[in-house]
DNA sequence: CTATTGTGGATAAAAAATATCCATGAATAG
DNA sequence: CTATTCATGGATATTTTTTATCCACAATAG
């Protein structure tokens, strides 16, 4: 049973992302060099993040990434499904059809108790994630780290983040 | 994330022990035929329950496996621990500090929040199957399950268990 | 002794995770 | 408009993990 290392890119950018100002992104390539990620891998699980409405996108010379809802609506089991995919760990393979007694299948409609008591405990475990908020860990890390750890990301993050052109304000030049 | 097949095998090989009689043993090109499984490999897996103690393994020829205590203190926990190691699926690479900021490492003396987030739900999941004992397995599979299925694997256990040489016991009346 | 069974190591084959590259299209700064 | 920047998606390569097989060995019932 492991999480692929995805998982803890996703979350780090993530939580990276929480920290730029009103809409403003923050390019893929920009996150790689923070955590010292390869950035064409990178981009394949920020794309996963944005596929599944957790990121929004922005093309172009300004463009990049930003959180797609606030991060109090973002929680850890959001970022894990979007890149570890939505089938649970456990896969029955039904081996208890498969010996050599042939039995109808009429006798298996009742599902394997043993998948049941698995898929039991893996609830509870996204459960627990679904109770973790981007928000959380943001105030956590602000709360708790080293302050030179909270100083030197907020650094980077104000260094590297890229405002974006207003549209939608109060006056729609744009037509 | 994922489970390997081997958790399902042993399982299920764990409860079909649970039904054999005293210390009696099934071996395990029998457990490998009533599920379809390899046994070069179902051994495996039969050998690392057997190092976590959860099995006793008897050679020689009427020899096979049998629990090594009750089915009553024997958790679903047990099993996938020792089928699928006992680290923990989120493995914190500490990325964190793998950026161009170069930091003095006693900035990082404080564990990461992501994997204390990450690890807390992973504790609640091992909490949910430490619950789940191989004898509720058993009993739900007994009140449960399709009675032919029931009947069809006491059969298998009864016509396959091997009796053990009595050796310490005071009466030898099955001889 | 002989046949059967688990043990452990070596090894091979298959599948998945990780990583890179490139062509494409979209957006926009200038 | 033009050139640049960037995300997207496909193709592909590399590495690791999982799955599976085989064999020499030790133990033991008959």
């Amino acid at each position: 049973m492991k999480l692929g290392e995805g998982v803890e890119a996703a979350i780090h950018c993530a939580a990276m992302l929480a920290g730029v100002d009103g809409n403003s992104t923050m390019s893929g390539a920009a996150m790689a060099e923070a955590f010292g990620l390869s950035p064409s891998y990178l981009l394949k699980h920020l794309n996963q993040l944005t596929t599944a409405r957790i990121l929004e996108s922005v093309p172009g010379p300004a463009g990049g990434y930003r959180l797609a809802r606030p991060a109090e609506r973002i929680t850890l089991l959001d970022i894990v499904l979007a890149v570890e995919g939505r089938e649970p760990a456990f896969r029955c393979g039904e081996i208890r059809q498969r010996g050599p007694v042939k039995l109808d299948a009429s006798a298996y409609v009742k599902p394997c108790g043993i998948n049941a008591a698995m898929l039991k405990a893996e609830r509870a475990y996204r459960a627990a994630l679904a109770e973790a908020t981007l928000s959380d860990i943001v105030a956590d890390f602000m709360n708790d780290a080293d302050p030179r750890t909270v100083a030197a990301s907020c650094a980077f993050v104000e260094r590297r983040q890229r405002p974006q052109k207003v549209q939608s304000s109060s006056q729609p030049s744009k037509a």
